[in-house]
DNA sequence: TTCTATGCAAATATTTTGCAACTCT
DNA sequence: AGAGTTGCAAAATATTTGCATAGAA
C-alpha cells in the first residue's frame, strides 16, 4: 500500500489548487475550485481539479469531507483537517471550531475499534441568522 | 413555510420504506432499500423510494447524512438519529456507538452558535480487520 | 370524486474515465 | 526522451423531475 511516496509533479494547476486550498478559511467544493480559476483567468478542465484532488487525497496533502444534507464533497489542506466545523443551516456558513471534543472519547474504543480519524460537524444557526429569526417570528 | 402538517397518505411502498428502515442496525441508502424491496419481491421504482425519503425526511420522521468519502445519502429513522457511528475503513462496516461525546462540548457554543443537531463519525478499523493486518504484515 | 402518490423515462448534477496532446524533469 | 499530466468528450453514479396513471381518503 506504501509502495512509494508517489512524486507528484508541480503543474501550474496543481500549484494552483494548492494554494486556493490554502487561502480558503474552510472546506470547498471541486467546482468552487473551478469557479476560482475562472475568476482568476486561469484556464482548466473540471475533471483535472477532480484528478488533482483525487492524487492529493492519496497523497494525504488535502482530506475530503461530505456533509449533512448535500451530496458534493468538500476538500481542505490536511494540516486544517484536525479541526471541525458548525454549519449554519440557514445561510450555510461554516465556521471552525477551536477545540475537539473527541480526545476524551476514544479511550473507550480500546480493544473495539481502532479509531484513525474523525468527524465532528454541529449543525444549528449561527449567531446573526439566530437574530434574524427573533425578529421576524412570521416569515413569509 | 410551516403552512400545515402535511399529512402523508398512507401507501404500501411508504409504510414498507419506514419497515426497512427501523429494522436497519445503521444508516442505509436509497439503493439498498431498493435491493430490499427486490429481494421481497415487492414492486417499486427508485425514483418513489427517493420521493419517499425526502417526504420522510421534511416530516423529521428520518434523517440523512452522509459519509467521509462516499458521495450517497444515508438514511436512518429520526428516533434512531441521535446515535454516532464508527465505521471500518477496510469493510466498511458501520458500528454504532453508545455515548455521545458532544453533551459536554456544546456549552461553548453559548451566545456564538445555536446549534440543533450535530453528525459524528469515527472511522479507523474495526478489531477484525484489525487483526487480518497484524497477521499479514505485507499486503500485495 | 378529488387530491396525492407512483411508475417510467428523461433530465440534472457530480464525479470518473478513455485517449490523444502536452509538459515537467 | 519518457513518464506523468491535462483537456475534452463521453461514461458512470446518484438524485430529481414531468407527466400520465393509479390509489388513498
Amino acid at each position: 500500500m506504501s509502495t512509494k511516496p508517489t512524486a507528484l509533479k508541480k503543474t501550474r494547476q496543481r500549484q494552483q489548487v494548492l494554494d486556493i486550498l490554502k487561502d480558503a478559511p474552510r472546506p470547498i467544493t471541486a467546482s468552487e475550485i473551478y469557479q476560482e480559476f475562472i475568476k482568476q483567468n486561469q484556464p482548466i478542465a473540471l475533471s483535472t481539479i477532480y484528478r488533482i484532488l483525487s492524487a492529493f487525497c492519496q497523497n494525504q496533502d488535502i482530506v475530503k469531507t461530505g456533509q449533512l444534507d448535500t451530496e458534493q464533497s468538500f476538500y481542505e489542506i490536511a494540516q486544517h483537517n484536525h479541526r471541525h466545523y458548525a454549519i449554519c443551516l440557514d445561510c450555510r456558513k461554516i465556521i471552525p471550531l477551536r477545540n475537539c471534543p473527541l480526545s476524551s472519547f476514544e479511550p473507550n474504543f480500546t480493544e473495539q475499534f481502532y479509531p484513525t480519524e474523525h468527524k465532528i460537524e454541529i449543525y444549528g444557526h449561527c449567531k446573526d441568522c439566530f437574530a434574524q429569526k427573533s425578529k421576524s417570528k412570521k416569515s413569509t
